[in-house]
DNA sequence: TTATTATTATGAACCACGTCACAGTTTTTC
DNA sequence: GAAAAACTGTGACGTGGTTCATAATAATAA
């Protein structure tokens, strides 16, 4: 069985396919003839999920773990596009068509994820339609996301640029803690400026200035403290 | 009938259904039902189709015309995210759930549109599941354009980003011509601008500069020839 | 056509971000 | 826990894009 592939004790069928929102129309017993069709795949961070460009024949939904998706420019910056957790998926373009991936994927941590192949994707939708329309909802997500994005790349200031990742990240890795929102950030000073198409340096610029404003605190380099919220959002505007 | 709404000649239900790549799988018969289903409307070159917030009840298909989808910012810039032509649609973020518009629609032409209500796409989906599948598709070209423009407004040179747009517009736009490829351009110097978060003046400044440099011959303000295709590929590397 | 309006081109000055360099700090590895 | 490696902060400087102002041109209306 592909239990055993894995190991962990999250990662059996049942719940792979049960946290993952494109399934969620499914009943148990779908669930389980679903889960029979999958595969089971380890990374570790700084590894290589796919190449822009490469074909790949499945869809990956991240079981457990980070990823983050990017594009290599021409003149060899790195512009990142997606962040993906537990939940999230990728390679639906390759699912009805035979595309090549469009960005490159890299683990960002330890990460295990959940592999369907192509044809058993095909058949899946076909039996189960609203599947279709789970991703479709999902698309439409990220459609929002990168829309967001281009109006943030777009803004005059950069400080904008950066206030508006950093309420990003709140909302998807903030804790609550008593002087604010703990954030775990998923990415380096440099992962940053390569998500919203700066320089590591005026990133570091622009959160010490926040910092000297009382607005956030930065906790080492992986974790920020963000005190005052508000603040940012005004930024913003 | 609604035909007569519409009163143009290109724009009756059996063509409308048919030029859109949605409805693509359906036969004859299933699309003249689904032609029932519609209703026409017009709008001229300024008119708003719908505001951002705004919730709408319809999925919209461009029949005839041109026009952009666009944010306003809260310092005012405005960033067009989509020019959307003949058989384009929008508001597809609305028939599943209750979204609100996640960005503003005006013509920037005379553009004549079909609209299904919500209720009734939810009906369609239903009966013909291959629909939900086309619309995915498509959401993925979406997907891909963004991802491009996001790679492009992170550009490091300037130079690069106006070369990217004058591409794009040459694929979308342009036809054959004896000294290269004559682009009618859909947005003004200012429009191109906010398409991709530059100043007019900084676009203005660039285009004549690839003149100057014998890559392009700029025709009034509405047209472009695009004279060495190669040399512009060459700026965006 | 001419008059009017809208759009575009271009110059000059400013300043913010990128670049380069290096010191300081954090994180990882053994 | 110490040493190595990776990452971050910050100063100085130059460049290029924005801003502001104005002239020139193109599109539209009369």
């Amino acid at each position: 069985m592909n239990k055993t592939i894995c190991g962990c004790n999250k990662c059996n069928h049942k719940l792979c396919t049960q946290r993952v929102s494109i399934f969620s129309s499914l009943n148990i017993e779908q669930l389980e003839k679903v889960g029979e069709l999958i595969n089971h795949k380890e990374y570790k961070k700084g590894d290589l999920l796919i190449m822009e460009g490469e074909s790949s024949e499945s869809l990956v939904i991240i079981n457990e773990g980070q990823v983050k998706a990017f594009k290599t420019t021409q003149d060899g910056r790195e512009q990142i596009l997606y962040i993906f957790s537990e939940g999230d998926f990728f390679g639906e373009r390759n699912l009805l068509r035979d595309f090549a991936s469009p960005y490159s994927v890299e683990a960002l941590e330890e990460t295990h994820v959940c592999l369907i192949h192509k044809s058993d994707f095909q058949i899946l939708v076909k039996s189960f339609p609203d599947i279709a329309v789970k991703i479709m909802e999902e698309l439409c997500q990220r459609l929002d996301r990168l829309e967001h994005a281009l109006e943030t790349m777009g803004a005059r200031t950069v400080e904008a640029r950066v206030s508006s990742v950093i309420l990003e990240f709140a909302e998807k890795y903030g804790k609550e803690h008593p002087k604010g929102i703990l954030i775990e950030l998923p990415l380096s000073r440099e992962g940053i400026a390569n998500y919203i198409g700066l320089t590591r340096e005026t990133v570091s610029r622009k959160m010490s200035l926040l910092q000297s404003e009382g607005i956030l605190e930065m906790i080492g380099n992986k974790k920020i403290l963000l005190l005052d919220r508000v603040a940012l959002e005004k930024n913003i505007e």
